[in-house]
DNA sequence: CTCTCGATGTTCT
DNA sequence: GAACATCGAGAGG
């Protein structure tokens, strides 16, 4: 088996961690996703980090909700939410439990699996995976996966690659958050691979 | 390439 | 009732 086709799901400890240093390693991590049989893999290109409730662009900092809820738990579940009436977004909860934080994962380069996503997207759509509401399209990632335990290596999950160098990482302000504190909207806590072509924004 | 705009439903005020 | 961690279509350069 290659580097590639590692299937060994990260363990909690590796989310269990500062959220900025988690972000920053799991650039060049893979996500992986059984659907139909099909096993979809991508690389994890460019991701977001939601820190605390002092972080007036993360949910979070409006308390402990329903909704919010997850992040509240334990490092290594997803917390997928629904916004603008379509769109799902993947989220990876950090730091230890009664901490609120996630990382949003906000693209990814598919790797197998690649008709199925396409099929998933609707075959006509030009962009597969360059988002994080496109990425859960491709990668059939819903409300269900909502406190999924992404650590077991069911059906969804992080597979450990290969560590990406410093001198490939590029970090910069997040994206998609105008509502926040101006402070917290000059936070450099976006990382991405440094000229991947399926990072969302130049 | 840029930009503007509408879609659509959950969440919180 | 307003806002929303976005996307795709369409118009224009």
């Amino acid at each position: 088996m290659t580097a590639s086709e590692n299937r060994t799901p990260l363990p909690k400890n590796f989310f269990n961690r500062p959220t900025l240093t988690v972000a920053r390693d799991l650039l060049g991590k893979t996500l992986v996703r059984r659907w139909r049989g099909v096993e979809l893999r991508a690389k994890i290109v460019e991701v977001e980090a939601y820190i605390g409730q002092a972080d007036t662009a993360c949910h979070c900092s409006k308390g402990r909700t329903r909704r919010t809820e997850v992040m509240f738990g334990a490092a290594g579940h997803a917390y997928v939410y629904f916004v603008y009436g379509m769109h799902y977004m993947l989220n990876i909860v950090t730091e230890a439990t009664g901490f609120p934080a996630a990382i949003l994962i906000r693209a990814v380069e598919p790797l197998a699996g690649q008709e199925a996503m396409a099929a998933l997207r609707g075959n006509s759509a030009r962009n597969l995976t360059n988002g994080p509401a496109r990425l859960c399209q491709a990668m059939a990632i819903d409300k269900q996966f909502n406190g999924w335990n992404l650590t077991t290596g069911d059906t969804l999950w992080v597979a450990d690659a290969p560590a990406v160098p410093d001198a490939a990482v590029a970090r910069g302000t997040r994206i998609g958050i105008g509502y926040a504190a101006p402070a917290d909207q000059n936070a450099l806590w976006r990382f991405w691979l440094k000229d991947n072509p399926f990072v969302s924004r130049k």
